[in-house]
Parts: structure tokens; C-alpha cells; sequence
DNA sequence: TCGCAAGTGAGAATCATTGTCATGACCCGA
DNA sequence: TCGGGTCATGACAATGATTCTCACTTGCGA
């Protein structure tokens, strides 16, 4: 097991942690970046990625991808959530799954004798302002 | 609302119907051109992509993403289900989502204000022969 | 059978993401 | 406080999946 990788802090890590921490939103990596580029932060396109892909693995951010395989990223509260996001805009609601979903995935799971099981549940729709639009 | 865009049957088509009915598991569009391509079928990568997408479009496949944003597809039984894949070898095992989940994303969307909701449930694993490897 | 619209295929184009590698910045010990 | 080794950064190239283009072919109705 490696230790947790843990990354030396920089200028640019926190640019980005807190363009992330900005928005409700998921934001892709392109979309971040060019958010730092307008607030006048110079930051690399590959160090956006690097930075996500690390608080990602870390579970400092949810990630999930869009329907047309785009990663997009979100500060999260810490611990085991849902989203329920607009395809629209993009809004994300954090949301918490019935305790049942998550024993009866691990219930599948093991009776098919799958290990180091995970899952992934999200709900899509359109919000009530972009439904008005 | 577009009529459901119905498509002129072509050798290549059944091909590509074909070569997804044939395995059980999960398989990129990539990967479904060179199976035919090995099995001496002429059909090109676009038209691939062309066919995979409508037949998604129209329900006949499932769609997900793998964790590097790759879209596979499998043939399903028709109606609503989720899926058990395995990270190594994409073998999938179909399975059937409690109701009480799906009345539940209903509920948590409405809530919400959310229309036109549609959900993501699929749980990843190693399956037993990967695990064993 | 004829003609046209839809389907096809080869390759170019696009776009997100990752790799490369020289340069610069942090941290620790002296 | 200073110096050096190490890790992070950034510009750019490379990759790889997917989509676009456009001339050619083919299915199907008249």
C-alpha cells in the first residue's frame, strides 16, 4: 500500500482548490482552468488535471462524467453521498442514499462473488429554472 | 419531438448487431470494429459509431462509461435494470434495482424540483476469476 | 428499372487528457 | 539564514476516442 501520496502545497493547488470550493457546480478541468485564467491566476492546463486527479484520488472531490464522457469535478462534504445533477446547467444537489441501496449493492455484489466492490448512483434531470427556460 | 429516426437495415448494421449479441460482456466501439474486422467483416469505424449511437438512442444497448471516460455497450433485455461489472475483464452480470430505489431517485428529484429524471446505478467489482488471477 | 435520399468509409479534424522534460519552487538540514 | 536535492510546474507534443467531411454506394419507392 502506498502512503497517501501527499502532494507539496503550492500557489497553483490552492488556485485551484479554491476556484472548486467557488462553484455549486461540477466543473470540468477545462472549465477550471479557464476560470483561473480570467481571476488573472496562471496555472497549467496539466497542473489543473494533476492537481483534480490527486484531490480525486484522495477523495478531496466527487467526480462523475458527463454524458458525453467529460470528467467533471466537485468539492464534496466528506463521506459516502449521491448527487442529483441538471444536465442543464449543471447544479448539483448532494444527496444521501438510503442506507438499503448500500447494503443490497454489496449484497449483489458478493453473491456473485465480486470483491472490492464500489458503485456509483446519480440522479440526472432538469431544475426547475431550466425547465422554465 | 423528432420521429424515432428509424435507420435502413444494412449488411453492416446487422453486422454490428451481430457482433454486440454475440459476447456477454461490455465492449467499446473500438473494440467491436476490430472483432469484425477479424471476422473478415469490411465495416468502417464511423458507421460503428453511427450504429452504436442510434441503437442507444432507441434503447436497443446499454451505455456506460469505464472509469477512463471510454463508452462501452452491451445488448440488454429490454426494460429498465442496472448493471455488475467487472474493472478487469468488463464481464457484467445484469441485475434488477430493488424498487424501493427507484421510487426513491423519483422522490428525491421532485423534491427537488427536478423534471425528467433519469438515473445511473451500476456497481463495479473484481469478479472472482480477476481476483483469483 | 430509375432516381434520389440515406447509409457508408477513409481519412482528416476535434477535443479531452496524459506524457515529456527542462525550469522553478519548497523543505530540511547544516 | 543558506544550499541542495526533490518534487511540482508549465509549455508543448503525443495519444486516443469520437465526430466530421464528402464523394461514393446502395436500399427502396415510384
Amino acid at each position: 500500500m502506498t502512503s497517501p501520496t501527499r502532494r507539496r502545497p503550492t500557489r497553483q493547488q490552492a488556485a485551484v482548490t479554491a476556484a472548486l470550493a467557488d462553484g455549486q457546480d461540477f466543473s470540468s478541468a477545462q472549465e477550471l482552468h479557464a476560470r483561473l485564467r480570467a481571476a488573472g491566476e496562471t496555472v497549467g492546463l496539466a497542473t489543473v488535471y494533476r492537481t483534480l486527479t490527486g484531490m480525486a484520488e484522495s477523495g478531496e472531490v466527487d467526480v462523475l462524467r458527463t454524458d458525453d464522457g467529460e470528467a467533471v469535478y466537485r468539492m464534496c462534504s466528506t463521506g459516502h453521498h449521491h448527487h442529483l445533477v441538471c444536465r442543464e446547467c449543471g447544479r448539483a444537489v448532494e444527496i444521501e442514499g438510503p442506507s438499503a441501496v448500500e447494503r443490497w449493492t454489496d449484497q449483489v455484489a458478493e453473491k456473485h462473488g465480486f470483491t472490492q466492490v464500489s458503485h456509483t448512483l446519480e440522479i440526472f434531470g432538469t431544475c426547475a429554472d431550466c425547465a422554465r427556460g
